[in-house]
DNA sequence: TCATATATGTCAATGTTACTGACGTATTTG
DNA sequence: CAAATACGTCAGTAACATTGACATATATGA
């Protein structure tokens, strides 16, 4: 195997050699294996799952989003989205207003309930990530940034702040 | 709203505030998104998904991996991975050997046609993540598999080469 | 105004992935 | 020999996703 560089005993540092490209292909797997992890324990207790947590995440995150922005984000299906959307509205985590310009639109906004549940499970989340940023370091954290941004579709990299 | 940093314009630097978490769970969410997107779309012409990407992976990493480890690996019930295991061995994509020292232990190998297949789809996602690597830069690099590495749980961080 | 496009919702049918819990069997190990 | 281990399999259930068709309201451009 060349999975080993010559006289090092450790995977090489040649960031396109194939050792280095199937351990970041690993690494992402586990990674977010565990950081999803984390909400799906919580999200159990309210008989959601990962789908109602994106949901709940973007319309906190952009309140007042449209169900089409919405759709543009997660890369679903309309039927999809409207299932898990119908049940948050019936479950009072979610609520519709018709925007006022264009009244074809439906604004999401998240209730009160749902805002502290989003605040809980982005919190847990979030103790994994500062706690990994701790441990490796600010220069590392910068890196990380700047490779995730980058293996993300060009064309929306644009949704995550600091372009 | 303290996205801001004072006077930079820019979302603030400090590791630990909460847009920087929340920048992180969101550049993740969307990497994950497009670099699991390049292999579904080759996996649905052989009635595949996911499930079985996972399974071909890494009994293709591990070759003769027994059933017990890729539970581990997969954290998925063993009732899941049955179903995805049966499957790729009737397609012939998976062939089971008893292991000749135990044998309770099946050891499970992926068949010349899974090994192209799984080639295939490696070398999709491996595209992805050099073209990233090579636009984020060396040090970036280094970074990224730092910060990858410390989300996942201690306890399985061994499963990726370069402890 | 009229035709077309857009935004959203909804229908039916279907498939993949996942879960819990229980049980059976072969094999190894203390 | 008893207990533990590895694996397979049963039944039932649910979350999440798909495609494709259709309905409605509203906006917009010719």
């Amino acid at each position: 195997m060349d999975q080993v560089a010559p006289g090092t005993g450790r995977v090489s540092d040649d960031p396109s050699d194939e050792a280095t490209l199937r351990r970041a292909i690993e690494l992402l797997f586990f990674a977010y294996r565990d950081f999803t992890d984390d909400a799906d324990a919580m999200l159990v207790r309210y008989g959601f799952g990962r789908a109602h947590h994106r949901a709940i995440y973007f319309v906190g995150r952009y309140p007042g989003i449209s169900v089409g922005e919405l759709l543009a984000i997660l890369k679903i299906t309309k039927q999809s989205l409207a299932r898990v959307l119908s049940e948050l509205i019936r479950e009072g985590f979610i609520d519709q207003r018709t925007d006022a310009a264009d009244r074809r639109r439906r604004r999401l906004f998240l209730t009160p309930e749902a805002e502290a549940l989003e605040r809980s499970l982005t919190q847990r989340q979030s103790r994994r990530i500062a706690a990994a940023f701790a441990e490796a370091g600010d220069d590392a954290t910068r890196g990380f940034t700047t490779v995730l941004r980058a293996i993300i579709n060009p064309e929306d990299r644009h949704r995550v702040p600091d372009d």
